[in-house]
Formats: C-alpha cells, structure tokens, sequence
DNA sequence: CACAGAGTAAACCGCTCAGTGTAATATAGT
DNA sequence: ACTATATTACACTGAGCGGTTTACTCTGTG
C-alpha cells in the first residue's frame, strides 16, 4: 500500500468517475452504457467493477458531487451594517456563478431528470432542493429578524428570490439548453431580480 | 369508409394514445415498454405499430397534444378597461389551472426530461416555451405599447412573471413531485405573484 | 526474483425489448 | 354472400446491455 502504488488505483478511480459523468451527461442514466464508460476511462469493465458495485451506486457517487456543489454555493452570513441590496446582490451572484461550470449545469439536469422520472426519489430531491437554497434561507430568515425585510414570511420570500433568478439563468439552461448567460447578462439578471425583489420587500430608509 | 369503421379505428387510436400516456407518464420514455403499452390500450403490439411507426412517433404524438394544451392556456386579449391587476391575476389563474391536471403534468416532467437529457430536442424545446408563453407575451406586449407598465423590456418582464409563478407551483411539481397546491395556495400565490410583479413594474395611478 | 494486488481482454450469460412476419379472424359496407 | 380493411395471437429476430467469469499480465515492493 504505497503512496505510488495507491495513486494508480486512485487515478483509475477518478478516471470512472470523471468518464461516467461524461456518459452520464450525454445518455441521461438509463441511456448511459457502462462499456462506454470502461472505454472512456480507458480502463477495463472489469476495473470500473471493482471500483463500483453497479451503475447506480456510480450513478450516486457523482450525484453526491454535484449535491456538495451547489450546497454550499450560496451559504452566505447575514450582515447586518451591509446594505440589503448588496447583501443579496451578492448571493445571486453566487447563484449564477454555478452556471459557468457547463459540467455542473449537465450534470445537475441529468440528476433532476431523474427525480422528475422517479416519485421514490422524491424526497432526495426535496433535500437537494432544500440544500440548494438554505444558505439564502438562513440569510432571509436572519435579515426578517432582524426587520430589514417587509415580510414575515421568509420561506415565501427566499423561493420568490430564487424563482426570480433560475427562470432567467437556471431553467432555461436546464431544459432548452439556452447558452450559458454572459458576465453582463448574469449582472443585469442579478441586478433586475434584486430590484425587483426589493421593490416589494425592501424598506424606504434601507437604500 | 363508413362512420362506424372508422370510429373503431379511431377508438383504437385512442386507446393507444392513452395508453401511452399512462406508460410514458410512468416509466419516461426509455423506460416505457410497447408490449405494455398494446396490453394497456387492449390491442395487439401489431395494432400499436399499425397505427404508429415507432415508440419515438407515438411519443411525438403524445407530445404534441401536450404541447397544444400549454399553448392555448395563458391566451386572453389585452383589455385597456380592465385594470392591469386584474388581468394579471386572470393570467395567472389560468397558468395555474394546468396544475389541475395531473395528467398533464406528469406528462409535461416526462417531456422536460427527455429535453433535458438531449440537445436534439432543444430547438424543439424553446419552440415550446415560447408558445407556452406567447399568449402571455402579446398581452405583456400590448400592455408595455399601452403604457401601463413601468418597462419598455416586454420579454424580461414575461419571464419574470412566470417565473414567480411556476418557481412555487410547477418546478416544485415537476422536481419534488410536491403536492398540487390547493385552491386557496394558488389563489396566494397567484396574488403574492402579482404584486410583486406590479409593485415593480405597475404604475402608481393603477390600481 | 518472487509475490500480491490491481488491471486487462474477451468471451459469455441472461434478460429485455423494439419491431416484424404470418396466417387466421373479425368487422362493416355493398 | 362478397370484399376490403383492421385486428389479433404469437412466434421470432436481432440487437443491446448489465454484470460475471476466466485466464492472463502488469506494476511496484521487499
């Protein structure tokens, strides 16, 4: 069990992981072909065996990837002698910032492809959906209490936020496969969704 | 080519259509099984191919019928009498309504999920989106040309607003599989929705 | 060199499934 | 009764594919 030794089977691991994701991302799961995957990895289907007990616990090992992703994306603290308008100017940003990974983006829609097949998988997706947006939700929650919010509602408020975001630069990629937006549109989509937002939530005297 | 023969053939061709509906609503499109599909519509899997080339061609039937449902949901004219808010709401309503069909919806998740998973079909997909939205985007139109909103960006505006919409009552649906909201959610969430929307982009002297 | 753990190639198993061919039967109009 | 068209049962083809087995090789270490 060598340091050189553990590196080639580590390297060979990754390479599965890494071409799995690729097949993953053109075939969809059920599409995906696990001879494929041993030819992309360039390593034996007898190796991407060993390394994994079947196509979905493969399946799942990249899931988790991208699960701790887009978990901590947004996880941002609340501060409070930080205009709210920079504050959640910030966390979009983050949010788009996700987008400029296409190997995310791909990924996530054959992940959500999935839940979206499956009801068993349902309450996975609720989590990864939770996860995705609990950073920001800790951040609405903190800036409600502390009365810089017009609301009392923040779970209603934090899904408006991200709705406002992800119907511009989220789903659109996901399901027509819209060009990824550009650092000047992602600015305008930041901006416009944090005014629009602020318009309804935001007080007079926070600007 | 009389009435009757023809309503058997018919009937049949309906069956199928149904049937597959049901299949592909189920199990998504790799998953769904033709020999299922004859034995749920009660017509031989020769019947089936006698009526469709393939599963891909029943499945664009299927798709199709989808497609047409979506389109013609958010269609109302634009009215100068009627105050703006209250034309909103109706058009929210409507795109609300389309939750109440299960059937739609779960039909609607299976088609995303196979744009999702093929670029093929992104042409195809942001055809369909913007159908789904056109009627909603001549009102927002003809309501910017009216003066009555507070944006000269129709389109953006459009996205906005449904994406307050579907971000709690259709991607939840379509994702989470979460519950059909009921009445009463839709009808807060239709007028949480649009007075956001209008806080931004309505005028002062409108409501 | 010897040894062990890891990797490899290729055949193979078992199963699923889209789609076809066929020959018999049913339907409904004339 | 005759005819044209649909429908049916069912066997079958051919391909794809997840996963396994086997017999062999390679790599790095002591």
């Amino acid at each position: 069990m060598t340091v050189t030794k553990k590196r080639l089977s580590e390297r060979k691991h990754q390479a599965i992981l890494d071409a799995a994701a690729e097949e993953f991302m053109e075939f969809g799961f059920q599409g995906a072909n696990m001879d494929r995957v041993a030819s992309r990895a360039e390593v034996s289907k007898r190796t991407v065996y060993n390394h994994f007990a079947s196509k979905e616990s493969l399946f799942e090992s990249i899931t988790r990837q991208i699960w701790h992703q887009a978990q901590t994306a947004t996880d941002v603290p609340f501060q409070a002698d930080v205009a709210i308008a920079d504050q959640l100017l910030n966390i979009a940003e983050r949010e788009l910032a996700l987008l400029e990974s296409p190997h995310y983006l791909r990924l996530t829609a054959v992940v959500l492809a999935e839940f979206a097949r499956s009801q068993e998988l349902a309450t996975q997706a609720r989590d990864w959906v939770k996860q995705e947006e609990s950073g920001a939700r800790r951040w609405m929650d903190q800036a409600v209490a502390a009365g810089r919010l017009n609301t009392d509602d923040a779970e209603t408020a934090t899904t408006q936020f991200f709705s406002l975001i992800k119907g511009r630069a989220f789903w659109p990629q996901m399901i027509e496969h819209a060009p990824i937006p550009t650092a000047a549109e992602q600015a305008r989509i930041a901006q416009s969704s944090v005014a629009l937002f602020l318009d309804h939530y935001g007080l007079k005297d926070d600007r």
